[in-house]
RNA sequence: UGGCCCGUGGUGUAACGGUAGCACAGCUGGUUUUGGUCCAGUCGGUCGGGGUUCGAAUCCCUGCGGGCCAGCCA
């Protein structure tokens, strides 16, 4: 939190600062969030929605959850659902319950009627196509409709007559008479209603014109008493209208006025949305990923929505860090999915028990286990649940004779740097013993099935062994993670990477055909599924040291990276998914050849 | 000559007429029973050209580059 508040105040936080010290709004702040109930969210959502309720936060004001359900064609109560599930799990509070467009929708008649009155709208009877046409283009101005200058008796008639269902759809709209001239097409006369015989998911079939987001959106917030409405760039150009609405509303309102008192008037900001590389964020991009079948569902934990991040493990707190960190300006960047990464990383290393799991197992035998005791013996030695939170405590896992180290952990021919075991090499078992390989089995292919290893019984627990007689002690360089073959717990391992090779997969090259397609660019093995990974024994799911709130179970395999345990998990399959691996500089290293 | 918006290290973001800073990534080194974490150091930038000013990343002009707009979608 401290890193938030010092903070530089980015633009949208000084016009706030300037507002509040003017007295614009008597020192409020109210903002809110207005998804379309048409989708699930993504994390660029996640961006919007920590900026309006962060903003909230900061300033002591409020924000609000708002459905803009404002065409029930696309729109359906699942929808709605999910986002306000996603919402609260990123941890946002959204006064009461969830507001809905849909609820004002008398009182936007009521304003239209009024607008109708002033000579400010009208009703069109040209199709679609037509009004398109007429609209003029990028550099040509537009003709005005045929019916431009119905008189207001008429057009009452008429847009009273849409709402109760007497026009086929698409045979009417209802136009703000504004200028047919302009350079800015949105003020063209914009349509605010359509005709649209359609059921909706709240308002059911009361109604038979469903308003158009230029009119509505801006009433939806004067009505809830926004303060600073706060939208993405391509909204800039729709400013105009949002403050045109409301002042054709405002016009002749005050005290004694016929038309009542006038109507609160946000401000419309706009902020560049959230970028990531490495993926697609349209809705229709991915829904192709879900309907083609690239990924299992929306919740599939390669996907950037909220709720696949949430079953890949992510942490709220690593969203919001992430969203805090990136900034809010009007630059159109791209931000590295990197930072996102990271900022799981960080949260998580701070937070999740340590497990040790073997995901590609070979087998060790301690040939010289006797020489300690029983060679059928368990010893159970003192592991470390968490190095970086004291309070987290400690647990117990066994060592026998035989074990499962990591397959990467071990090279025949090792280079320099490679600081793991290898023939005649000494590493240390983490909370284990020390262990020097001197004998490597092989199949008829040559695979290797088998290291056998002798141990140091001085150096229980790991710890260096006494010094010798010139009191040098000896060392190691290596530290491997390891479990019991006798006491491992045989589990399903899921690891993703990026679904998509380049950085902007959307973005066609310039010498493809038309059939290209963003799928071009797909990486066709972002699963990979390791389905005999040996974990120790130590595993209680849901009763992790870290107790998240979310009641996700989420763990660090030593070594490896973050996990966390899927609903695809059965009483006798653990399932887990990889969240994102640990940094590995060996690796890096390696990959330089 | 359609309109609007935006250009600061590799990436993101500060500096709001007065020392171009921070974060991430990269690279070096140190610590370490996770090649993780942590710590220290280091590399690297104002899109070009004019102008205003004692002084310009900042203001003005112009060029270049990028984004958005011609749904009865939001």
């Amino acid at each position: 939190m401290t890193a938030t508040e010092d903070a530089p105040a980015h633009f949208i936080r000084r016009i706030i600062e300037a507002d509040n010290a003017s007295g614009k709004w008597g020192g409020q702040v109210r903002t809110r969030f207005p998804p379309e109930p048409n989708g699930f969210l993504h994390i660029g959502h996640a961006k919007s929605i920590c900026l309006n309720f962060g903003l909230a936060e900061r300033y002591n004001g409020s924000c609000n959850l708002r459905f803009d359900d404002t065409n029930p064609a696309k729109e359906e109560q699942r929808y709605v659902d999910s986002i306000t599930n996603d919402v609260q799990w990123l941890g946002f509070d959204f006064a009461g319950q969830p507001r809905f467009a849909s609820d004002y929708f008398e009182t936007m008649y009521d304003y239209a009627v009024e607008l109708i009155r002033k000579g400010k709208a009208y009703v069109d009877d040209q199709n679609a196509e037509q009004i398109r046409e007429s609209r003029g283009t990028l550099k040509e101005p537009g003709t005005p409709s045929p019916h431009r200058d119905r008189s207001v008796e008429e057009n009452l008639d008429l847009f009273e007559k849409m709402r109760t269902g007497e026009f086929p759809d698409g045979s009417k709209v209802l136009r703000a008479k504004i200028d047919m001239a302009s350079p800015n097409i949105n003020l063209r006369d914009p349509v605010m209603y359509r005709v649209l015989n359609a059921h909706h998911h709240r308002t059911g079939d009361a109604w038979h014109i469903y308003p158009m987001y230029d009119w509505a959106h801006g009433i939806e917030d004067s009505i809830e008493g926004i303060t600073h409405s706060i939208c993405t760039l391509e909204f800039e150009d729709h400013r105009p209208l949002y403050d045109w609405f409301i002042e054709a509303i405002n016009e002749g309102r005050g005290p004694g006025s016929e038309w009542g008192e006038p109507i609160v008037h946000p401000q419309q900001i706009e902020f560049a949305k959230l970028r990531p590389t490495y993926t697609v964020m349209s809705k229709r991009n991915l829904l192709k990923l879900v309907t083609d079948g690239v990924v299992s569902g929306w919740d599939d934990p390669r996907m950037p929505t909220i709720s696949g991040y949430r079953r890949r493990g992510y942490t709220p707190e690593s969203i919001r860090n992430f969203c805090d960190e990136i900034g809010v300006t009007k630059f159109d960047a791209m931000i590295d999915i990197g930072r996102l990464e990271n900022a799981a990383r960080e949260h998580l290393n701070k937070v999740a028990p340590r497990r040790m799991a073997v995901l590609d197992p070979i087998k060790v035998t301690i040939t010289n286990w006797g020489d300690g005791g029983d060679e059928g013996r368990t010893e159970w030695l003192e592991a470390v649940n968490n190095p970086e939170d004291p309070s987290a405590g400690s647990r117990e896992v066994p060592f026998t004779k035989t074990l499962y180290i990591e397959r990467d952990d071990f090279m025949e021919d090792a280079p320099r740097k490679f600081f793991r075991l290898k023939p005649g090499g000494e590493v240390r078992l983490r909370y284990g013993y020390w262990i020097s390989c001197h004998e490597v089995v092989k199949d008829d292919a040559g695979n290797i099935v088998e290291l056998r290893c002798t141990y140091d019984p001085q150096t229980k627990g790991g710890d260096s062994p006494p010094p010798d007689a010139e009191g040098n002690v000896r060392k190691v360089k290596g530290t491997l993670h390891w479990v019991s073959a006798d006491h491992a717990v045989k589990v399903e391992v899921r690891q993703f990477d990026r679904l998509f090779w380049v950085e902007k997969p959307d973005r066609k090259p310039k010498d493809a055909g038309d059939d290209w397609t963003f799928f071009e660019n797909l990486n066709r093995d972002s699963l990979q599924v390791l389905d005999a990974c040996y974990l120790e024994p130590n595993w209680k799911p849901g009763e992790s040291e870290a107790g998240f709130a979310d009641g996700i179970t989420r763990v660090q395999f030593e070594r490896q990276g973050y996990f966390c345990l899927d609903d695809d998990s059965t009483g006798d399959r653990l399932v887990f998914n990889r969240t994102v691996s640990l940094k590995d500089s060996w690796a890096k290293q390696a990959g330089k050849g």
